[in-house]
DNA sequence: TTTACAAATGATAATCGTTATCACAAATGG
DNA sequence: CCATTTGTGATAACGATTATCATTTGTAAA
């Protein structure tokens, strides 16, 4: 029932901490790969899975793609690049919003709410404005 | 640039209609062809994305699972079911959440944002408790 | 009303992210 | 030690979606 930090384990954990992004599998797979090059995709997926199980990490499901993995683990919400994806927290009063409320929920025995605000980051709009100039 | 309703089109536009559900586009399918068997699933992918295009029904994307389309366009937010996956309206008030607004969104040039609450519908709860007496 | 062109369809292959499988290699705990 | 988890790397399988492509259909001009 305890989690046994093996090396691959902490390597994952200590380069998503590093990292301070919110990265996919893969990402985090390419930069684990640097020091340890004989791990595996699939070691990189299942700890990511099971340190996300036990609280290690978060896992983010953001708008239908890639999977992200959260180097913090407290209840926050996050905003993503409609054009690259990249995403970052979003630093909203969680206690304002809750005073929100719904008036329907349709019955529904609530467990929580996942706020996700989408935009263009400041790179992508760099790059947009680039290129209209080209124009 | 103007959309032909093709028969295919029409039918899948009905149906999903006619649901007044959140339906992934197997389960779209499944109805249409029971009217048309001859119709392909890509076809219904096809015109699902081409429909949403156009601004005539609404696409879903809710915490990493299938698609899912919506009969009606108007920007509102969703409760789902974490155990089945039901999708179901919301009915909260846009314009107070939105005054809540968020102190902090990175430079990012913000499109809008949507609020995904997280629970277990009726139904679900209803087979849980029966499963605990059992027990 | 043929003829040309564009758009849509159905069948199916390919892709992508993720999970499952499985033989082999640690680690744990008597 | 030895037996028993537990984790690993390699790779196959999977599910949802998208791409491809030959064929059919619709549109519209000649
Ligand atoms: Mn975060
Ligand atoms: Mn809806
Ligand atoms: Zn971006
Ligand atoms: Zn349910």
């Amino acid at each position: 029932m305890q989690l046994r930090m093996t090396n691959q384990r902490e390597m994952i954990l200590r380069e998503l901490r590093k990292s301070k992004q919110h990265l996919t599998a893969d990402e985090l797979y390419e930069k684990v790969k640097k020091i340890m090059p004989r791990i595996s995709l699939a070691t990189v997926y299942r700890n990511l899975e099971i340190l996300s199980e036990a609280g290690i990490i978060g896992k983010l499901e953001v708008s239908g793609r890639q999977k992200r993995f959260d180097y913090e683990v407290e209840e926050h919400d996050h905003i993503y690049c409609v054009v690259c994806h990249r995403v970052d927290n979003l630093e909203i009063d969680r206690e304002s919003i809750r005073e929100v409320g719904w008036n329907s929920d349709k019955g529904y025995a609530v467990h929580g709410y996942r706020l996700e605000v989408a935009g263009i980051c400041p790179e992508c709009q760099r790059k947009r404005s680039k290129k209209e100039k080209k124009q």
